[in-house]
RNA sequence: GGUCCCGUAGCUCAGUUGGAUAGAGCAACAGCCUUCUAAGCUGUGGGUCGCGCGUUCGAGUCGCGCCGGGAUCACCA
């Protein structure tokens, strides 16, 4: 709102100065660099054909002007072409009281009617969650909690992908060699039982490849006519036909997927509105193929499959159903973004699906309209980049996975070691320290995740990468525990700060100002974190945020001082700090202590 | 080959609608616990922002062309 005045002034000048009318949008309004005194900076470059007088000299002369006209400005000054302002103490103290204690601050944007419908995690149920999918996870559910903060209303859905072939094949290794093995009689977890039996599949599918190959068969006839797949491929024919015996397999092994699934997002704290099975869903899309088709829109061809020309947009000629009628995977994508927009008139609708499906959802948006969905429009691909290990790409059939609940469990675990190295464990109960390593633990693989720009492909480095030093979500808890204790004490000592009013004369020293800048900023964080999709703009801000703070904490007496006005100055800020950090980092999904 | 994405310090990453001397963390080295939690703070070293040309007062950021890496272009999902 500072900004808006700021800008409305600059027109206002101008027009004063050199009789010119200019639009707010086309002033250049920044937030001044740290270094430098001020803080808001219009750069007069632009303007300079307007005042036909030299950068300094225009400069100094809006400066005049809106010194004198706002009054929130207390002070000026000019480097070359930069016009630096700075605002008065006063307006920062009245904004601190203002906002300070208020705890939905940055939240005050107006709803929206319409809910977005928000798709993420989409797994397979034919083996556990891996790395790749506790980025998606996570990524889902914080963009939910940014749109929420937003203004949007969220129906987080879960497409679960419990058809197809392979999960035929871990049924085929099941009825082979599983020897009826449950969950209960073995001790696993549902779904890493159900992927032992797909990992068996396909080494045992390799073995005949190999032996086919050395008889003299090429590779692909190999693969197609190892007897493996063909009874995988009967097996996915029985299911289609409802055959009893196939179908109540099916259906067992799926739910010990969907147990196993439901306690790793338990422990990774995601959650889902509403959960979508394609098998329920796959037959959707046929009957908008066929109006397409009816309407001229789609194709036919000789041998009856259907497509969609896209030849004229760039784009190649794309199948929506097979010849003898089953769907395919475009297919069910077009059935269930109708279902979905019929169950929820959403404003939009996000899907978190890796890069590699870039294409895809190109092509579904393309086809949606071609079919005559205008709201096809409003369909985003929250697009993120594979998760990469040192050791190379992670590839499901060759072992070289990082399985979801290792990688949870070792988190936690080093999370345990560190704190007690640290001793920090010492005074508490078994059950509050349980509770503080699993905090501390997803904590920092939580926010080793979102810091990074969900678009980049990152590397995950088990063994160095995961830290509790610097920029890591330990450090941001850390900084949240230190001001919790901090504001205990503060009580103890019997502070009634909030009897306490600052007077106008008080002045504000480079680290409370600097910690109160970033305060300002946080809406503006929030607001641009949902427009890029990116929980990474409020991971760096709230480090930031926690750095600063650090140094303030470092430097500042906040309890120590005399004067009973900085004291009430200072807690307010690290209260309001506290607050913005745990807002944040909820928005990210991750929790923060009391005490660590 | 076509399309899309990425390339910033030894490593992992930030870098606002193009702005001022390109920033953090890790790793290395040197300091700071009698003081609100040292998972912290301060300091030092470390850069041809992949390369070139262009646009302009100004380019890590925008455009074009190369180089390198990745994804995709399936009657798999």
């Amino acid at each position: 709102m500072i900004e808006k005045k700021l800008l409305e002034q600059t027109c206002e000048a101008i027009r004063h100065l050199y009789g010119q009318e200019i639009k707010p949008e086309s002033v250049g309004l920044e937030k001044t660099k740290r270094e430098i005194t001020g803080d808001y900076t219009i750069v007069v470059f632009s303007l300079l054909k307007i005042s036909r007088k030299s950068p300094e000299a225009t400069a100094n002369e809006i400066g005049i002007f809106l010194k004198d006209k706002v009054a929130e400005i207390c002070d000026f000054n000019v480097i070359k072409g930069f016009l630096n302002l700075v605002l008065s103490d006063h307006f920062w103290i009245k904004f601190l009281e203002k906002h300070g204690t208020r705890p939905g601050f940055g939240f005050q944007k107006p709803r929206h009617e319409r809910p977005v419908v928000l798709e993420y995690s989409s797994p397979n149920t034919n083996k556990p969650l891996h790395l790749g999918h506790i980025r998606n996870n996570l990524l889902g559910f914080s963009l939910a909690e940014i749109l929420k903060a937003n203004g949007h209303k969220i129906v987080k859905v879960n497409l679960v992908n419990d058809r197809g072939i392979h999960i035929c094949k871990s049924m085929l290794a099941y009825m082979k060699w599983g020897n009826n093995a449950t969950p209960a009689s073995t001790g696993m977890k549902g779904d890493h039982l159900i992927g032992l039996y797909y990992v068996m599949f396909n080494q045992h599918y390799k073995a005949e490849i190999h032996d086919l190959i050395e008889k003299g068969l090429t590779e692909e006839e190999a693969e197609r006519q190892a007897p493996l797949i063909q009874e995988a491929q009967d097996i996915l024919r029985k299911w289609e036909s409802k055959d009893p015996g196939t179908f109540d397999l099916w259906r067992k092994m799926n739910n010990w997927a969907y147990e196993g699934f439901d306690q790793t997002y338990h422990r990774l704290g995601v959650d889902f509105d509403k959960i979508y099975h394609e098998s329920e869903t796959y037959l959707l899309g046929k009957k908008l193929v066929d109006e397409g088709l009816k309407a001229g829109t789609l194709i036919q061809k000789e041998d009856g499959s259907i497509w969609a020309d896209l030849r004229d947009e760039g784009l190649d000629e794309k199948l929506l159903l097979r010849a003898d009628g089953t769907s395919v995977y475009m297919t069910q994508d077009l059935g269930t973004a109708q279902l979905r927009y019929d169950d929820y008139h959403p404003s939009s609708m996000i899907y978190v699906v890796g890069n590699e499906q870039n294409y895809h959802f190109d092509v579904l948006k393309r086809v949606l309209t071609k079919l005559g969905k205008n709201w096809a429009s409003h369909i985003n691909h929250l697009s993120y980049g594979m998760v990469e290990l040192p050791a190379g790409k992670m590839k499901s059939r060759e072992g070289t996975v990082v399985d979801a609940d290792d990688l949870i469990d070792e988190m936690i675990q080093t999370a345990e070691e560190t704190t007690r190295e640290l001793g920090k464990a010492d005074e508490l109960s078994e059950t509050d320290a349980g509770k503080l390593f699993n905090t501390i633990g997803l904590g920092a693989l939580k926010y080793f995740i979102l810091k990074v720009d969900p678009k980049k492909n990152m590397l995950f480095d088990p063994k160095e990468s995961i830290d509790f030093n610097g920029n890591t979500g330990p450090f941001i808890q850390y900084t949240y525990a230190r001001i919790q204790s901090l504001l205990g004490k503060s009580n103890e000592a019997g502070f009634l700060w909030e009897d306490v009013t600052v007077s106008t004369e008080l002045t504000l020293e480079r680290l409370e100002k600097e910690t109160i800048v970033r305060l300002y900023q946080f809406q503006e964080a929030v607001v641009q974190a949902g427009d890029e999709m990116s929980p990474a703009v409020i991971a760096n801000y709230v480090f930031d945020l926690a750095k600063v703070f650090n140094q303030f904490y470092q430097e500042l007496p906040v309890l120590k001082e005399v004067d009973k006005e900085k004291v009430f100055l200072r807690l307010l800020i690290t209260n309001f700090v506290g607050e913005t950090i745990r807002k944040s980092m909820s928005l990210l999904g991750i929790q923060v202590p009391l005490r660590m």
